[in-house]
DNA sequence: TACTACCTTAGAACAATTCTATTATAATAT
DNA sequence: ATATTATAATAGAATTGTTCTAAGGTAGTA
């Protein structure tokens, strides 16, 4: 909290009350929650908080890479606020999505072809699985 | 053609005319087109094809595992003819999508505690780069 | 206080995708 | 061949996720 406000004190981003709740619903949570899932876990708290600011703070956040989009998901948008790479499993059953905090870069070496071709800035590896619980 | 044919020729599964367009677009497609390209590219030949058909067929083709969805690109699905497993690589400029033919499973062991939890069943991996077009 | 820059809000707009009701077609049985 | 049935195609409506817009609101500065 101390942390959040000290961390996004610079200039050109205001750290209003709206801000400051989603910076805080996402710290440290490694659920990778959808928009609407932040509107839904803020709005009891914040009842005058609009859908648009939720998409408005996570599209600045994104921008400024404080926060990450995750892609795993074909149905929606995930975030994560942990921006270190690192990699994820879905739980093609419940949806889950959970962090693998490996490095593989040098394990994942590009065939000559597509270095020639392309510019390599980064990787992001899915894994797909089926979790505990919902195995039964 | 033939081949197309012959492959869906199975029962449950009618190889309608506007069916088959859209599988013959797809076929040796590399392109991975987005469900609006694969439209756009037909409607000239198939004046009477709809956006809605082309989204049946493809949801279909998707279920039976025949074509694969891909998910790179936050922006919108694009749509794979190759379900052989391999990796995709994106310019972060004009979005086009590259295929990488190497199977790296053995190279990216999971850590202990995700395998106990997830029964793992596959891998994706998106790299990101810029292509030599873009780069000028 | 006045000014400027930025932020929040509600709701409209938008784009991608899915659903619905109707009609058409293909496969099967008679 | 005809009738029956099952499945597919169509247009357009509906839905969903997301972005935009216009109207205030608020913080920081002069
Ligand atoms: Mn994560
Ligand atoms: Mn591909
Ligand atoms: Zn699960
Ligand atoms: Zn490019």
């Amino acid at each position: 909290m101390e942390k959040i406000i000290h961390r996004y004190k610079g200039k050109g981003f205001k750290l209003t009350p709206q801000r400051l709740a989603i910076l805080k619903f996402l710290e440290g949570n490694n659920e990778h929650p959808t928009a609407d899932e932040i509107y839904t876990g803020l709005k009891n708290d914040y009842p005058t908080l609009s859908v648009a600011t939720v998409y408005n703070t996570i599209e600045t956040l994104r921008d400024r890479g404080e926060i990450a989009e995750v892609t795993i998901d074909p149905e929606r948008k995930h975030f994560d606020p942990n921006t270190t790479p690192h990699h994820h499993i879905i739980c093609m059953e419940c949806k889950r999505i959970a962090d693998i905090f490996e490095d593989y870069t040098s394990e994942i070496a590009l065939p000559q072809e597509v270095v020639e071709e392309f510019s390599v800035a980064g990787n992001h590896i899915d894994f797909y699985g089926v979790c505990r619980e919902c195995r039964g």
